[in-house]
DNA sequence: TCTTGACCTTACCATGATGGGAAGGTCTAT
DNA sequence: ATAGACCTTCCCATCATGGTAAGGTCAAGA
């Protein structure tokens, strides 16, 4: 199989099936007589892994890990529920800061008469000029 | 004033103003005889203007739009409003992935006993071995 | 006055994960 | 034989920020 074949079969694209090797995530495959990468099943089934992890936000160093712990037959499950226990937390801390942006600008907007008059609560809040806009 | 201190009173860092006057988001100061670069508290609040904004995650360029608006004094509110909201709409979009993310995982760290065991849901369904983990 | 330390300047490199493109080699089907 | 679809490596760009190095400047104290 074709890196492209790989790419298709695995949802990783060929650049990124490229980089992955280049930073050790995955072990260069074995090539033809004309420098071609190939690869069989299991080089496919572990992009999918790869694919898997990155869509749940895991990052490439996070997914290098429970790589690790996968193929390793002799694991304990909680090494890897820690894991995923810590990156709950780190994606919730954002999903906190996010809803507080949103909090704010959605006061902010909803100050806003947003007409053709130039005064405008939300550049006044970014400026500082008011007090407080938040709790009003 | 020099850049540190402009730092110091905008919350915005030496490294990062001289990166805004580089891409053009804010204009190059006067500078001393000695290629200082000077600053007023027009610049100042033009500084604590910008930290504002990406504190409230608008991007550079978004930030750059609220900028020039704010200094249009013919500008109509409802530009403003409708950066904001547009921002709004895209913050949301992030909160529901990463509520999506942290629902799965939340499902598979339950589903994982998390002992000694070497078998594991989570690694199981990253593998694509489970049919369906969600919505058991 | 000289020295020291804290500041300033520019320039370059690094991050994380991905995409884009160029220049050149290879394979397959016509 | 040739066209076109693939492959290879190498370099560049993103976005916002931090770091570091080499060198110039300024203020305070000996």
């Amino acid at each position: 199989m074709n890196i492209g074949q790989a790419a298709d079969a695995s949802g990783v694209s060929a650049k990124m099936i490229r980089y992955y090797e280049q930073i050790g995530l995955i072990r260069p495959p074995s090539r033809t007589g004309s420098n071609y990468r190939v690869y069989g099943s299991d080089e496919v089934h572990i992009l999918r892994f790869i694919r898997r992890a990155r869509t749940l936000g895991f990052s490439i160093e996070e997914t290098g890990a429970l790589l690790a712990l996968w193929q390793d037959k002799t694991r304990a499950s909680a090494e890897v529920r820690d894991i995923a226990s810590e990156h709950i937390s780190a994606l919730e801390t954002k999903i906190a800061e996010l809803e507080s942006m949103v909090g704010t600008l959605k006061h902010l907007v909803h100050c806003c008469h947003g007409d053709n008059r130039p005064d405008c609560p939300i550049l006044d809040d970014l400026a500082g000029t008011t007090a407080k806009s938040k709790g009003h």
